[in-house]
DNA sequence: ACGAGTCATGAGAACGATTCTCAGGCTTGG
DNA sequence: CCAAGCCTGAGAATCGTTCTCATGACTCGT
């Protein structure tokens, strides 16, 4: 009945990689951090990985400015946001309890259906900021 | 001082273009859309056009959940949201009161800096819905 | 109206991210 | 240990978008 995964070492790597990071990361960024790391995968499985792991909800995804898919890997199952530092990635897991009713009162207003928000918030964190100051 | 901009009628075929839809639309659909008409423009020139209207605050840019860009003209020139058909591409301004000030307020309790957000809501319009069910 | 100085245009090449292809490898179930 | 079939990976193929550069078209001063 439900999909079969099987267990091997390149998935097992990706999702090695995910936790042991904090930060927002491209399909890119992993599959180098692989490689340096020794777990060399390839980078075809690495967005495949990726791909299933964030159907099966296990890993969040979000956007870049350009375009670029983001992916880690939350603490929280449930709904929630995210507060990004766009120079490095770290991001904060945040809720918006307001957020939530609103959205979906404003688009049931409108009379649209299959409702879904986007909501991310972006910024450069503290020691970012720090680091390009001084 | 001041960039100067030409007026061509490729700048202005694309304004045109963009004045003729309340809906967003990306720049390839504006593209064929300009060439069918018959006043065909150069895909080039059409990014180009865009993402200098865009950088004016001249349209809205935002993405759809592939990561391609959808532009459109809106009404509203402060500062605010969409809630945008998946299918059509039509979209109603909207703006969430509390959203604005809970955004810059998360993020600052959070220590980042340079805060700007994403609030997009993304459904499927009643006229969409009505002529996919019958 | 004329011409110089420049910005704008467009066809095609180049790009970067992501997906597809398909032959060979590895997991799993028995 | 074996067969059946998912999984992998290198490279080709897509796709959206940007770049290149020779040619065309605004603008402004005359
Ligand atoms: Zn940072
Ligand atoms: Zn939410
Ligand atoms: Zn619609
Ligand atoms: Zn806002």
């Amino acid at each position: 009945m439900t999909q079969q995964l099987r267990m091997t070492k390149q998935r097992a790597a990706v999702a090695g990689a995910l936790d042991a990071t904090d930060e927002f990361r491209s399909a890119q960024q992993l599959h180098e951090l692989l490689r340096d790391r020794g777990d060399a995968v390839g980078l075809a499985t690495v967005y495949r990985t990726l791909q299933s792991l964030a159907a099966g909800g296990e890993v969040d995804v979000l956007r870049t400015e350009d375009g670029e898919a983001l992916y880690r890997r939350c603490v929280r199952d449930e709904h929630h946001h995210h507060l990004v530092c766009r120079s490095c990635g770290t991001a904060v897991e945040i809720d918006g309890p307001t957020v939530e009713s609103w959205a979906a009162r404003v688009a049931a207003a409108q009379g649209f259906s299959d409702i879904e928000h986007t909501v991310e918030l972006w910024g450069t964190c503290a020691a970012c900021r720090a680091a390009r100051e001084g």
